[in-house]
DNA sequence: CGTGTCCTTGAAGCGCATCAATGTTGGTGG
DNA sequence: CCACCAACATTGATGCGCTTCAAGGACACG
């Protein structure tokens, strides 16, 4: 029983911005169905040329690129209202990778009425668009994590970006919130090792500055973790969603 | 003395796709000038909500973030071609900055202007967007060689990476191209010390494999090199041009 | 010529990776 | 119900790839 997405349930969220009636009926008609898939499974593979796009509706992901040496850099953590697809639907070929890490529900678009939505729909265009841009703004500031930032600061600034993502997306009761990793995630996430990205998240931890374990992250003092991430907490700019 | 879209240089090059006789026309309609800057000169800083576009006409530069503890990461080297200014005409806040390394041409467009090309020139929206997921996978890749690769896997990356973009734009002669970056910058690039950056490519000069100095690249043995790199050395997709 | 910028080289030390082993939990089948 | 196993988290020990510190060389420029 697919969701209509006129009750979306995401676009309730304050992180997203408000679509008009004509738009809602557009992307339903854009919509073909929906997909569940187990936790583990692939969604999109490097380098394929999927004819399916998708948006998540439930349930978490990671992005990944794996590496000739068959090392895997993660490059981001996939949340509910995160597009799917993008390269394949511009580009036609993948550039990473996608997983469900948790069971994951998936609206589904067919990759051929993007070019509709191109001509028919300047400002789903833009939407479009402003997603790309974004995903582009925030490995920029990945990179410069990876790049500049010691193991502790990086792990900070990942935990600060969750949790704000989280916040967001009404996630967080009582400074928790889901968060359904494995620790080797985040180490592919940040270029570190598992033991040493392990032995950081333990001074975080003793420091009662958050606590991540069984799937659960906690913040207890965001401003302390930003600090430390020599970052800032603003809250996330609404977006759009597809 | 302006250059005409009509006559545009860039155009001709192999990595570019080719434009209809009315995108043209409209490129030049919504090209409202030309810049010139010196070496050193800023031309868009972080969080600036600038009201003009530019694509480089000539000359080279850097993205790059600045961290709070005075840190810099470099994102990527600009060349002749690139579109600069996506994050503010989309989302109307550079999440970087962009500098001149050597004197630079730009063609100069109206921010007002990208809505009316959405509305009006859905092609061209499209290829707005390509650019943007374009960037978003090479950002992709730099992140994976950050945080996966060795120093010098990672260095001899980046000599592909600008190996084959300058080979696209056809400034390579006799394996030779022009790079007039400094060491520093490539290390900023990579999240290395300059030391270690300057070690490592007397490594590769003293297997014969690339030689960078004074503002000049020469690649002695480009399969080799990305031996190294663990990556591939294939064409450059055409890419489009605003 | 003095000063600034960039490249180069040597030496010392640390933040991290790697290796290794053990603990914990949940699932599975005899 | 317990033995077993797989997946993940944890902890200690060792060592290396890198950073940092330091100094000097090669230009270019006022």
């Amino acid at each position: 029983m697919a969701q209509k997405c006129e009750n979306c349930p995401l676009r309730q969220k304050p992180l997203f911005q408000d679509l008009s009636p004509d738009e809602v009926r557009f992307m339903q008609k854009f919509k073909v169905g929906e997909l569940v898939v187990d936790p583990g499974a692939p969604i999109l593979m490097e380098g394929s040329n999927s004819p399916q796009l998708f948006t998540a509706l439930r349930g978490m992901g990671i992005r990944y690129n794996t590496l000739q040496n068959g090392r895997r850099q993660v490059l981001s953590f996939v949340f509910p209202g995160d597009f799917i697809g993008m390269q394949a639907g511009i580009m036609g070929e993948m550039g990473h990778s996608v997983e469900a890490t948790t069971q994951m529900t998936l609206c589904v678009f067919d990759r051929s009425g993007i070019w509709n939505l191109f001509k028919s729909h300047p400002e789903r265009a833009f939407d479009l668009t402003w997603l790309a841009a974004s995903e582009e703004h925030f490995l920029g500031e990945a990179l410069s994590s990876v790049g500049q930032r010691s193991a502790i600061q990086a792990i900070a600034w990942a935990l600060v970006r969750v949790f704000l993502r989280g916040r967001a997306l009404g996630l967080v009761r009582n400074g928790v919130m889901p968060l359904p990793f494995r620790q080797q995630d985040l180490a592919d996430a940040l270029g570190l090792s598992l033991v040493h990205t392990n032995k950081t998240l333990a001074v975080l931890r003793d420091r009662q500055l958050a606590a991540w374990s069984d799937g659960e992250l906690q913040v207890n003092n965001l401003e302390a973790l930003a600090d430390i991430a020599e970052t800032d907490t603003e809250k996330l700019p609404a977006r759009p969603i597809l």
